[in-house]
DNA sequence: CGGCCGATCCACT
DNA sequence: GTGGATCGGCCGA
């Protein structure tokens, strides 16, 4: 089933990217459906948060649906080339975000494929917060798209991964942000393990 | 304004 | 392991 607004509304940001992991999320653009279970994401925790856009309480054009009560999405360009896509929760005024890093691709294969230009079907089309984005469809221009509508959206479709392994330590990118490089916000589930688990590389919604 | 740089990816060595 | 691509956001003047 789709996450709801009291999903993406609480207060804890990395227990929501924790349990992220494991979910689907899924585009559909002009009709078409692309999805694929998160494998690995990172919490970033608004305005005391020196790896965060919104470090500070740093409100521009760019920031400002962070802001907003959680059920939105947050896209913006990285390195001139990169949409990367992130989940926005908490309650409005508190600028908390969820960056997915990778997927594993389980639906709309070759719509992916055309779109990253790369003709296997393997983890590579997706592995990374750049890659996730291009997959998908998704693009810096959609920031502030609602989760809970019929473009962008992340189901719940039961699949349990063993706490065991889903794997923490610190984020990518951010050795700027001082001791907050050295949170544990970043999750992951690695594909040797997620291809173990039975029945779940099926099915569109 | 001007300049620096980034929550990255890929090709190449 | 290294460097180039490529441009919006942000800050300081």
């Amino acid at each position: 089933m789709k996450l709801d607004k009291s999903f993406y509304r609480r207060e804890n940001v990395p227990a929501i990217a924790r349990e992220l992991i494991g979910k689907l999320l899924y585009t559909c653009f002009n009709g078409v459906v692309t999805g694929g279970i998160i494998t690995e994401s990172e919490a970033y925790e608004g305005i005391t948060d020196r790896a965060s856009h919104a470090y500070g309480d740093r409100r521009t054009a760019r920031t400002e649906v962070m802001y907003k009560a959680g059920g939105l999405a947050y896209i913006y360009l990285c390195y001139g080339m990169h949409s990367l896509f992130n989940v926005v929760t908490n309650k409005e005024g508190i600028p908390h975000a969820v960056l997915i890093r990778a997927i594993w691709p389980v639906g709309g294969i070759s719509t992916i494929q055309s779109r990253t230009g790369k003709q296997h079907s393997s983890y590579d089309l997706s592995n990374g917060p750049g890659k996730v984005s291009r997959a998908l469809g998704l693009h810096y221009s959609q920031t502030g798209t609602s989760l809970t509508g019929d473009e962008i959206w992340i189901e719940d479709r039961g699949l349990l991964i063993p706490p065991d392994d889903i794997e923490a330590g610190p984020r990518i990118g951010v050795d700027y942000a001082g001791e907050d490089a050295a949170l544990s916000y970043r999750f992951l589930v690695r594909p040797e393990r997620l291809k173990l688990l039975p029945g779940m590389v099926e099915g569109l919604p």
